[in-house]
DNA sequence: AATATTTTTTAGGTTTGCCTAAATTTAAAC
DNA sequence: GTTTAAATTTAGGCAAACCTAAAAAATATT
């Protein structure tokens, strides 16, 4: 089956909102796609008819088995050009989402395994995200702020989310940048500051403000 | 001014079309984006309100300047596409305008031009077509079958019109592939065999069969 | 439980990009 | 120079994807 650029984006927008309720209601769509409540029945009639949506009037909605994997495969296309877009192009983080919401929309099997195999196969997008294979399987990962990273648990920088040259002056003396693979040693109670360990063997240690604007992710069971 | 990917596909068929012709006429037009005369009617009286379309009731049309410059810059991300795809992700020639077509409707211009350098700035695509750069020029080339190219011209492979087994493996053998420099030393008339030099500094000789089966592309004044 | 409020759906309208069929204009043939 | 044929445009319709305003259903309030 095919499925507009409208379409995918519905999907897209009604899976992400499933990641935190099992129902998705109207206007809470009507809200992410910034559209309005009667633009959503129309499309949510079309999709249940299409199967890819169980839907009963005036009681939300939930993706069927196969919309799911639909999803999949329109995010799956969206984080591989991101990726592309970040890795091969230097797109910066903030640009990059645009761009690639109009890539994804381009549909062809081919394209989009190639690209993958292109790029290395990577398993997360450059937001720490992770991107499903081509079998829809998605590595999982919880993304938290360096403050609140459990001690001895190894973790990637994935984001700061302060880019003010003095805090990258900071990091770069300290030697932390996206990718850095690093664990807390110890917490300091007194003033919450964090001595980290950094690969291969390096010992810094930083201020909870500066903790609080690292983002980082580590690989969790599933 | 925006224009929808229908628009483009308009702007970009009529340039094309202009390249034989002056004026393009309707029905040639709908020959050649599979519509119909009157769809055609519709969208010329849109496209000439934007201005960029000089429009003639029964008098068939033409790009305006802007349009010209428009129908470029389609041109430009369609081909640096199917650069992409054939360089990058190993597309055969065949593959590439398909998807490329779709490729050429995301708008961004940064995307385009950080795409241009990560290619290196290529000057033709795949086809041996020349690829505009970011100001709308392009280097013009002349593209033949090596059968009637003039001796003595040097010129550039671009394209084998026969995939079979059999004439790659000749091809291999002469150590003729895409991209080979080469020239005509001499044109034998009896049976209008050819004696090649192939840049840096080989010499074969190839049947005229073969010599019309592969296509070369050679630089000419502007 | 009855009423008020919020949410959702229905009904009907708009724009884009296409279509068919009929009318009009231009070009060709006699 | 009529008449015929071909090309083009106009008129009116259709589907997709949105909208507003009104009606209907579900939820909250008292």
């Amino acid at each position: 089956m095919n499925f507009s650029p409208s379409e995918e984006n519905y999907l897209k927008a009604i899976f992400h909102l499933q990641l935190d309720v099992d129902t998705v209601t109207t206007t809470a769509l009507a809200h992410r796609l910034e559209a309005k409540p009667a633009s959503i029945t129309d499309m949510m009639k079309k999709l249940s008819n299409k199967g890819v949506l169980h839907y009963k009037p005036y009681y939300g909605f939930s993706l069927s088995q196969e919309g799911k994997k639909i999803a999949l495969g329109i995010i799956r296309r969206h984080r591989l050009w991101e990726y592309f877009l970040s890795e091969k192009l230097g797109f910066n983080w903030k640009e990059v989402h645009a761009v690639a919401e109009e890539m994804e929309h381009v549909r062809s099997k081919k394209l989009i395994d190639k690209l993958d195999e292109f790029l290395g196969f990577p398993q997360f997008d450059p937001h720490g995200d992770p991107i499903p294979d081509s079998k829809g399987r998605v590595k999982m990962r919880t993304k938290i702020s360096l403050a609140h990273l459990p001690p001895h648990q190894l973790a990637t920088v994935i984001r700061v989310s302060n880019q003010s040259e003095e805090m990258l002056e900071l990091l770069q003396h300290k030697h932390i940048a996206i990718g850095s693979v690093l664990e807390v040693q110890k917490l300091f109670a007194f003033d919450q500051s964090l001595q980290l360990k950094i690969r291969p063997q390096r010992i810094e240690t930083i201020s909870e403000q500066l903790a609080k604007n690292i983002f980082v992710a580590y690989e969790t069971g599933k």
